[in-house]
DNA sequence: ATTAAAATGTGAACTACTTCACATCTTTAA
DNA sequence: TTAAAGATGTGAAGTAGTTCACATTTTAAT
C-alpha cells in the first residue's frame, strides 16, 4: 500500500530541456547559487533535491521550498535588469540540473506561445503556492506555520500508509524550524505536543501524520487543490 | 518641491483595456470581490484604490496590497480550473475598474506574444514584490514588518519634502497594523517609539519619514529596485 | 459650535516564543 | 565497538507581542 501523492506540473519540461546548453552535477552541501551573485541562468532540476532559502542579516535562515525532479529554480530574476539572486539554493540531495540562459528562455517564450502559456501557468501556480504558504506563516502564528508546513510536506512527499501519511523526507527539528521561521527548541516542543496527542509520530527523522484533519482544522485550511499546497 | 516617486509598470494597459467588455463604478466600502466567490473575471483599475486582503478564521485581517491606477487584481486565479477568489478586494477610494473575462485574457495571451511577454513580466515583478514583503514579515519580527511596510509605502505613495518623505495616504494604526500582521496597540507603540526618536512624524494620519536609512538598516534592506519594493 | 463617533495612547496582565544551559539519546566514522 | 559528533528533549529565565481596560485626543456630523 504505497501510493505517492506528488502532484505534477504540466509545464513542457522537454521543451525547456532543449533550451539548455549544459548540465551540472550537483553535490550535496554545495550551493547551486547564492544570494547576491549575478543571475544569468535558470535551472531545471533533472534529479536530486535543491533547497531554496533566504538568510537574514543575523544569520537566521528561512527555508522557502525544496525543488525536486522537473522543478525550476532561479526563476525569480527572469525579465529583470538587475540580475542578482535574491535567494540561495543548497543541494540537499545530489543529482543533475540543466542550465538555461535567461536570454535564451526570454527569447523563446516570446516566440513560442505554447511554451509561454505553460510557463505562465507554472508561475501562476508557483505564486499561489508561495502566497498561501506565507499567509499561513503570518496569519496563524508559529503553530500555524508548523502545521501548514507539515500539511504541505504530506502533499509533496507523503506516502499513504495504513496508519496515516508518511512524509518520506528526513528532517531535523532545526531544518523543519527553518521552514517555519521558528527556533529549534520551539519546533521540538510543538512536535512533542503533537506526538503526545497522537496527531503525528516520528521515526528516524521522518514524520507520519495520523490525523491530518486536526492540523487542517487548526489553521482554517480551505482544502485548496493539492497543487497550491506543497513545499515545492 | 513635490516629486512623486511612484514606479510604473510597463504592461500594455491599452491592450488589456481592449479585452474588457464593461467597466464598474466602484463605491468606497464595497467589495469588488470576496474570498470564496466564483472567480471568472480579472480587474484592471482605471481609477480609485482597491485594498486586497485575506481574512483568517478568527476574523483577523491581513492586508496584502493596495491597487491603484493601472494595477491588475483578481489575477491569482488565472490558468486555474478551481476558480474561487482566495482574497478579498475592498474599495478604499471610489473610482472605476475595467472587467476582463478570464477566458478572454487566456485566449488572447495565447495568441498575442507581446501581451504574453508583458503580462509575464508583470507577474514576475508582482511575485518578487510579494515574496520580499513576506520575507520581511517572517524574518524580521513585527518591527521588521512595520518598517518594511513603511519603506514600501514611501515607494508607492511617497512625496519628497524638505524634511523627508511624506506618505500621501491616510492610514489608521489599525489599518497599518493589518498590513503587518500586528495588533493596533503594538503598531501604535512602535510608531510612537519611531516618533520619539525622530525617525518619523505623523500629521492627520499621514506619516512623514525623516530617516529612511534607519528603517532600511534595521531590516537589512538590500536597496533592491523600487519596483520590487512597494505595496501595490 | 456642539456632540457623537472614531482613533490614539498607555498601563498592566497575560501568552507565545526565544534563548541559554545542559542532560540524554542517536548516528556516524574509525 | 566505541568514541565523537550530531540531534533531541526540557527546565528556567527573558523578550516580544497581544489583549483588556480605560483615558484622552481627533475627526465628522448636525
Amino acid at each position: 500500500m504505497t501510493q505517492p501523492m506528488k502532484p505534477t506540473h504540466s509545464i513542457e519540461i522537454k521543451e525547456l530541456l532543449q533550451l539548455s546548453n549544459r548540465t551540472i552535477k550537483t553535490v550535496k552541501g554545495q550551493y547551486l547559487f547564492q544570494e547576491g551573485e549575478k543571475a544569468e541562468e535558470l535551472y531545471l532540476i533533472v534529479s536530486g533535491k535543491i533547497q531554496i532559502s533566504k538568510i537574514n542579516k543575523d544569520g537566521r535562515e528561512l527555508a522557502l521550498r525544496i525543488c525536486g525532479e522537473n522543478d525550476i529554480c532561479g526563476e525569480l530574476t527572469l525579465f529583470t535588469h538587475s540580475p542578482k539572486f535574491l535567494l540561495s539554493a543548497l543541494v540537499i540531495e545530489e543529482g543533475e540540473v540543466a542550465v538555461i540562459k535567461k536570454e535564451v528562455i526570454e527569447t523563446e517564450i516570446f516566440q513560442n506561445s505554447a511554451l509561454a502559456f505553460e510557463f505562465m501557468k507554472w508561475m501562476s501556480d508557483h505564486f499561489r503556492k508561495t502566497q498561501t504558504k506565507f499567509r499561513d506563516l503570518v496569519l496563524n502564528g508559529k503553530k500555524g506555520a508548523l502545521y501548514s508546513t507539515i500539511i504541505r510536506m504530506t502533499n509533496s512527499y507523503g506516502i499513504k500508509k495504513t496508519d496515516g501519511i508518511l512524509i518520506d523526507l528526513p528532517l531535523t527539528n532545526q531544518e523543519l524550524g527553518n521552514f517555519c521561521g521558528t527556533s529549534r527548541e520551539s519546533t521540538n516542543r510543538m512536535l512533542n505536543e503533537l506526538k503526545r496527542e497522537g496527531i503525528i509520530s516520528i521515526k528516524k527523522g521522518k514524520i507520519t501524520v495520523h490525523n491530518l484533519k486536526y492540523l487542517k482544522d487548526e489553521i482554517g485550511c480551505e482544502n485548496c487543490p493539492v497543487i497550491y499546497c506543497s513545499i515545492e
